[in-house]
DNA sequence: TTCATTTCTGTTAGCGATATCATACGAGCG
DNA sequence: CGCTCGTATGATATCGCTAACAGAAATGAA
């Protein structure tokens, strides 16, 4: 027993200021009283409604649709200790990672996920930012694209032990999980189809390789594949550009310039591969009889144009649908299985008109 | 003065029991008591580092590098009753509305801002399906596509009093503000001045209209300009189709079929437009002599192909940056306008060679 | 020096849910 | 009929933080 401050009485009133105008918010309390239940029969009835029963459940129903309740994610995230949302870093929003989102949300929706989505922009200083943020808001697990991250990044994931699935590349030393492709051996495999057809003199059209080990693989691939069939792959046979059409044309134009007798172009995206194409189209080059051109990634539009464009095919939904079924398989069940696991998509050479 | 109940001593010494394993979570007492300092301290020193002595902060400053706390915006949001939260919904993640999430994010966050996507494939009843879980997450503001919602999306939108900016189109009742350019009126403009060039046999190639008020708009625009220069444009000059390259070929196949004297196809967006150019130059037929092509939005590939696509240019970017000015300066001054405003960011054709 | 102001810092009571434990209630059984 | 046991419901103590107020310290004016 202690002799403590305050009034009883007026406790007993209830709340002794209302802070701030605390708006028309219904909350789980209104409800309940609504319904003549308890709070928790209404938590239940909302997040398991087998487990009260069927007359409690209906009036709950009842209650929540006339007072309009809209249940209060916040306070049951903290209550809880999980949030139920999930984000996912993408170097940029476009087309491509637009299939791979959507390969999320369609696994995570069902199982009442919400996805919180983040853009780097290519930069991993940013991308660090967004870790930051993301953990900060407790989400239960992260998405990341590719596996080349900052320290800080991998320090705070590992410390706090949050399920992370890499995608879009492979290594054998993943943070945590780790779904995609070879970049490298895509990479390896149309510069090997190329030489096959005949081709001597290939350029390469790349993405900037900085912060990008997607880019940096599929260089390494070209590199190597010329470098054990002996041709020759040197730094003025290499331009990089930022992934968009127009820097495909100067792209191509640089490369053109340095050696006139290029006979292919290996582009490692399909933006700057169409570029190209156009650019070499508009100088009345012809493709494939003068120049060979291939890209990367099979987007929609490689197949719409003419010549169509060879490709690699990749599981750009695949592996956002995977990467999220991986990561609420550890949610769900409560595996403490943080531990490395790599899946390998594939990806697959497609050849058209353009090679 | 009154008599309560519990035991000073027991509650003195820490929670009763610690329920669940806690894990290694370090709040911000911890903080505050390797600080020395109280916990409101820490906050303020995290928050409004101005509002406390240097000596305070530098000491809170360091506790937090030795603990390596991570702020927990649950909490934070519970207690403040703010989640420096903002949902966009957008019909499609693509390089378009990646451009206006791009402006979105651009302003948000500087302002300490961060932004959950949704993405409705089109769907009004999705648009309900993720505006009720934005909600539920208490996100500060809402920036939706458009201005055709459901019934339902308006009820809690206007009860909740969320402010909500609607984007890429105008109407004079938007449901609070809404930034965008008429889509109405550009596509009657691109009509006319497809007339104005001499062609009177002009097909239109768009987007679903169901739940789009975009393309509904953008097709009473050519209906109402075919019209007024009584020229023909009944249902089987139309063809509506998904936004996809492969789709423009076929639907331009639909119309050649149907009309094989048509001199003009005026697509509703680049991607149908670039798609029914491959096609006729596929088939041999000269653009824009024997017909002239018309695309919408100045899509990054309309002027790279050849020949470079006339168009409209909308402001993406802006539309997302603007969009979110206009939220902020709600969120972050408490002025009450939640009042109908209109912001007409305007157009552009923009003729390049292919009419 | 004294008192009124202005900072700065600390105490306390929630924010709106859920986990946990306690209790009530039937059902089943000897 | 009494007792055990399983299930449905309720009471209560947090979850980690901030708003609001209170008290302490510092500053300035008289």
């Amino acid at each position: 027993m202690s002799i403590s401050n305050g009034d009883d009485a007026e406790k007993a009133e209830g709340p002794i200021r209302q802070r701030r105008r605390a708006g028309e918010q219904v909350r789980m309390t209104d409800v309940a009283a609504r319904a003549g239940v308890s709070v928790m029969s209404v938590s239940r009835a909302i997040r398991d409604p087998e487990r009260v029963s069927p007359k409690i459940r209906a009036r709950v129903e009842k209650a929540m649709r006339e007072t309009g309740y809209v249940p209060n994610a916040l306070a049951s995230s903290l209550a809880s200790q999980r949030t139920r949302i999930v984000a996912a870093i993408v170097p940029f929003i476009n087309a491509s990672f637009g299939d791979t989102i959507r390969g999320i949300t369609d696994v995570l929706h069902p199982s009442g996920y919400e996805l919180l989505i983040g853009e780097t922009g290519h930069s991993m200083q940013v991308e660090e930012r967004l870790t930051d943020a993301f953990l900060s808001h407790r989400v239960d697990g992260l998405l990341l694209t590719g596996h080349s991250h900052t320290q800080g990044v991998r320090e705070r994931l590992q410390n706090l032990k949050v399920p992370v699935v890499e995608t879009w590349n492979l290594t054998e030393r993943p943070m945590d999980q780790i779904v995609g492709f070879s970049n490298y051996e895509a990479a390896r495999a149309m510069t090997r189809y190329l030489i096959g057809q005949g081709r001597r003199h290939i350029g390469y059209l790349g993405g900037i390789t900085k912060d990008n080990d997607r880019a940096t693989d599929r260089e390494r691939g070209y590199i190597d594949e010329m470098t054990v069939a002996n041709l020759p792959c040197d730094r003025s046979l290499r331009s990089y550009r930022k992934l968009e059409f127009r820097h495909g044309g100067e792209g191509c134009e640089e490369l053109l310039e340095r050696h006139p007798d290029i006979d292919a172009i290996f582009a490692a995206s399909d933006m700057l591969a169409v570029g190209a194409l156009f650019r070499c189209i508009k100088r009345g080059i012809a493709v494939p009889d003068d120049i060979a051109i291939a890209g990367f990634d099979d987007s929609d539009i490689s197949s719409a144009i003419h010549p169509a464009l060879t490709t690699v095919r990749v599981p750009r939904y695949e592996m956002g649908s995977r990467a999220a079924q991986m990561l609420l398989q550890r949610l769900d069940t409560d595996e403490e299985t943080y531990g490395q696991k790599v899946v390998d998509l594939g990806f697959e050479i497609l050849i058209r008109d353009s090679t």
